[in-house]
DNA sequence: CAGTTATTATTAGCTCGCTAACTATCATTG
DNA sequence: CAATGATAGTTAGCGAGCTAATAATAACTG
């Protein structure tokens, strides 16, 4: 058999390539891969507990511990004890993590244009669509996609 | 903007879970990730230089180092010195690299179903079409893809 | 042919993802 | 209310990706 046929071979080829460009992308505005789908959450509504966070983006906790840590010290985010369940913490954005927004989203509109450049409009909904389907394989169906 | 509504969103999460689901999958045959994607190379032509492979895989070259160390230490590939330019090495592999293939294509086809088994036909020939667009803006296009 | 430049492999060190194991705390139940 | 079990965060350690820096060798050039 061609393992090139694959689409799951395709998917891994390109989940590396994107996930390299990036952070090479982001490196222009001093962030990480990581502490992005961080952020994304966080901006989305902060003052959660970690293991909230970690369900959410789909990541171990342990993964997102690590990835905090190194928010906090970069001065993105605080985090600070749950008042009535002293295991628990609440992770809460810095003044300095809710500005990086505009930055992202800058960088982020112009590597949407790049990657999808060459794509028409119908093929651009029509792979979001499906790779909607995809991470509805991994994820189950995000009950947010409904409303909101 | 939402950052959910993009191809590039969408795609970094897919990723990630793909690669942790591959990961368990190959963990049956006795495999990490990365040694794969080398595999998936030396299957189609081994005794090839790491510079080469790297190359030809997508990957920086101490990163098919690192990963070729595990490989030869679990005895799948052997290095060997170039004769002609005592600088490089070829990668050969070995029986049981040979034999790792059978195990390989029953897990993949496996895999592949799964992740597509909400997929109809046509679904599946578009994304794996709209997927190549996407590999051939980070990679080029393959002239593998051509002939052969 | 001596000196510089380019190439190959490698090492070191970083982030990111994971699991396993540990601690502290809460909840439950006897 | 004491013991057991569940939960939140953390630590340790692994593989995979990267860049930067080294060492050894090849290739080119004056």
């Amino acid at each position: 058999m061609k393992f090139e046929d694959t689409v799951s071979h395709l998917l891994s080829r390109v989940a590396t390539a994107h996930k390299a460009h990036l952070e090479k992308r982001l490196a222009a505005v001093g962030l990480h891969g990581g502490q992005l789908s961080v952020l994304f959450e966080l901006w989305r509504r902060d003052g959660r507990r970690q293991v909230d966070l970690a369900r959410e983006i789909g990541l171990a906790t342990p993964t997102v511990n690590k990835i905090l840590g190194g928010m906090i010290e970069v001065g993105l985010v605080d985090r600070t004890r749950l008042e009535d369940d002293a295991r628990a913490t609440r992770i809460y954005l810095t003044d300095e993590g809710h500005a990086m927004r505009a930055k992202v989203e800058e960088v982020w509109l112009e590597v949407e244009e790049e990657l999808l450049s060459e794509f028409t409009e119908s093929e651009r909904l029509i792979l979001f669509s499906l790779l909607t389907k995809v991470r509805n394989y991994y994820f189950g169906v995000d009950p947010d996609q409904v409303d909101d």
